[in-house]
DNA sequence: TTAAACATGAAAGTCGATTTCAAAAGGGTG
DNA sequence: CACCCTTTTGAAATCGACTTTCATGTTTAA
């Protein structure tokens, strides 16, 4: 315990610092969960967090921890592994190609190329993984979407925010 | 409409033989249903290959849609585009860095490693994608999954299959 | 052709993920 | 320190994405 304590309180500091650069009030639960963040290896869903962050307050609720990544995703304190993770979606190219992603709209675009084969795979790679496939996850705003939002970051899009005609679609590549 | 005939014919031939080689039965559904993932630009998700295919066969029903998905996902006639699309999942690494995604487990572990960065970019992107990040997204089955499943391949994945201790779960990097 | 095996459609069901809401508590500014 | 606005809570409601069911219709292999 006291070994952490050092580089505990260096992330509290940065956790204010960035809180204050982003106008967010500095929370106990924000805190907790950033923390808990930080120290979480790999890539954690809403609720593994929530399991691990009732731990140090019990009384956090779901509710709490999503609002609260909302908020570090606006702020871009931390990131989506990826913006399309909301459904299935299918491939039919099998070929090794790269896929741009609009953060935005979430439209999906192949670019062939492998050119990225022989560096990717060169050493790096755990033992025992056995590789079936790799592409390059390109995130970004398409042109369409760069165009609406302007200069400004896009906000965190939600889910099914584009299952309608409304809104920001604008009949992506699918 | 006439133009279309010959690569409607030769998708049509090629379909029958996949359908044989992968002991499916052919079907007009089935049939319809590769056509338009043939033609569709893009990762469709299974309600907007509904709706396509829809306008050819109105009875079609969203249920076929995704039996015959699992089906194609499963003969390896078509792929996911990511194997982790579950739920949300939070990356709190900024830097450049890429994932080991197991496809039968959906752990997700980072590399670090930019060498890709200036092969990826070059060229290739379209005009007006503005990128804000990149990825080399790497599937297949870790070393626990690979020794599970042997030599065989994993069949297709379903949601919430790792979400409890049961299963084929161990503990994944998360 | 014919029977067994398999596929389909419509509707209801499941289920995890996410949001809502009203009330209570907590920050931050003056 | 006071006051107002933002946050947190906890439970319930919602949502969206699939899945199951089962009676009926097709396909296939012999």
């Amino acid at each position: 315990m006291r070994m952490h304590s050092a580089s505990r309180e260096a992330l509290e500091a940065s956790f204010r610092e960035l809180c204050h650069r982003n106008q967010l009030a500095v929370t106990h639960q924000r805190s907790v969960i950033y923390r808990a963040l930080m120290e979480m290896p790999g890539h954690p869903s809403p609720e593994e967090i929530f399991a691990r962050v009732r731990r140090e307050v019990p009384s956090m609720s779901l509710a709490t921890v999503y609002k609260t990544l909302h908020s570090f995703l606006h702020a871009g304190i931390v990131q989506e592994v990826s913006p399309h993770h909301g459904s299935l979606r299918i491939d039919h190219n099998l070929n090794t190609h790269h896929h741009l992603v609009c953060t935005n709209c979430r439209s999906i675009t192949d670019i062939d190329d492998d050119a990225v084969r022989p560096i990717a795979l060169c050493g790096r790679l755990p033992r025992g993984f056995r590789v079936e496939r790799y592409a390059l996850e390109i995130h970004g705003l398409c042109e369409r979407c760069a165009a609406q939002t302007g200069g400004a970051a896009a906000s965190a899009p939600r889910r099914g925010r584009h299952s309608s005609g409304a809104g920001s679609r604008h009949a992506p590549t699918h």
